[in-house]
DNA sequence: CCGTCAATCCTTGCATACAAGATGTTATAC
DNA sequence: GTATAACATCTTGTATGCAAGGATTGACGG
């Protein structure tokens, strides 16, 4: 998210700006094809266009935004073939992770995934989807930590969050807690194991959860969906 | 490239600074480190600040340019992480690329590769390294193509670039261009045989070829990196 | 009642002016 | 000669005004 944010440590308008509708988008509070205008945001944040123009310009480049010159500015909708592009790139990415964190997981590695698995059972237990959705990102940082790779969580964690606004639709988060924490078990114990195969099964297996919920909700909430349109 | 480009034919100002600024980073033209100005390249195309500015934001998330605010605006130094993250990236989706590829390859497909190699090796036969460039692009798209990741490219080519500047600096690129063929015939063969193994490890030495490259710019052209600072 | 045309409003794109901060230079005091 | 402080000048950030194009709504003619 703060990729784009410069090097300097007072955030500026376009930076507050941008947070917000960065937020509000991914949380869904912004519904996707939701039109936002330049001088309504700037009103609200009383301060003028450009700052708001800026940070339009850095929301389109991260795809979450779509402006059309002359006409409107809006959320983008949920394409099929960007879902399947990012999937792509997860998978690819993790499946290295995976392979790496097996050659390199020692002791050390594998308490830092009992106690991580331990947190999550925790949360599931609570029933704390949102505790469990923080400790989910950390649980693939510290298989990327382990893999020798920090950077990859990088790339997952912005594929991540391309798809996580769609998950906010589905209504049955916490019935889908105890299998992703049954998935992470069964990953942390091959990668303990040195078993790439096992591991990267597992991970795919893990990933492949989120292919059903995508396509309950695409019937569900079609009009949420680009695909049928013509323009991109 | 043209990521950021909205979905109008007319190419705005903005486009247009952005396509100029992007080919005098990538081709070198415009050293990393070099300080550019917003003021400066405004009078050079005869318009305001304001879209020169917009295209600085759209180089930003590019990582080709860092802003300074209030301080200065300047193309962006080589960094060994940035180029050991785009490394990673780009083996996991060629990887996986190759994987799919070795699936889904028919003789069709066989015969799009035969035909790539034929114009890799005429370009070679003329010593036209400007011209192998662009059939460089070409195999590695044609190889997505076939294993129906088509949008995988557009990552590929997005890492490529990143380094692609880099190896500018190269003096033998004529040499190398000897060496990537064979690694592409060795890559279309094993695809061509369906060898899944083959592929992926004639793709992993194919990229390694890369990283001899990239250590000796590194020692001679040390000004051009930014490892040792502090700040990002 | 319906279709077409025009005007008005809305949108973003661009230009200009001013503000704020950082840096390098220069002058002055010691 | 040196160090310090003030200033001049660069940089980008923000505000505002105008221009250009699309969309909707209204009126007018059939």
């Amino acid at each position: 998210m703060d990729q784009t944010t410069p090097d300097t440590l007072t955030k500026s308008s376009v930076d507050q700006i941008t947070d917000h509708l960065y937020k509000e988008i991914t949380s869904l509070r912004l519904l996707p094809g939701a039109r936002i205008s330049e001088t309504e945001i700037a009103q609200k944040f009383g301060v003028s266009r450009q700052p708001v123009r800026d940070a339009f310009n850095r929301l389109a480049t991260m795809d979450l935004i779509r402006i059309r010159p002359k006409k409107a500015t809006e959320v983008k909708k949920f394409s099929t073939a960007a879902i399947t592009k990012s999937r792509y790139i997860r998978a690819a990415i993790e499946a290295a992770v995976l392979r790496d964190a097996c050659k390199y997981c020692d002791d050390e590695a594998g308490s830092a995934l009992d106690t991580a698995l331990s947190l999550q059972k925790k949360a599931l237990a609570d029933r704390d989807t949102e505790a469990f959705g923080k400790l989910d990102y950390a649980f693939h940082k510290t298989l990327c930590d382990i893999a020798k790779a920090p950077f990859a969580y990088e790339v997952i964690q912005a594929e991540k969050a391309k798809v996580d606004r769609l998950c906010v639709l589905s209504l049955a988060k916490e019935d889908r807690m105890p299998e992703l924490v049954s998935d992470h078990e069964k990953i942390a114990e091959a990668v303990k194991a040195g078993d790439e195969t096992a591991a990267q099964e597992a991970g795919m297996i893990h990933l492949s959860r989120l292919d059903d919920t995508i396509a309950r909700i695409r019937v569900q909430r079609a009009a949420f969906f680009d695909d049928e349109n013509a323009a991109d």
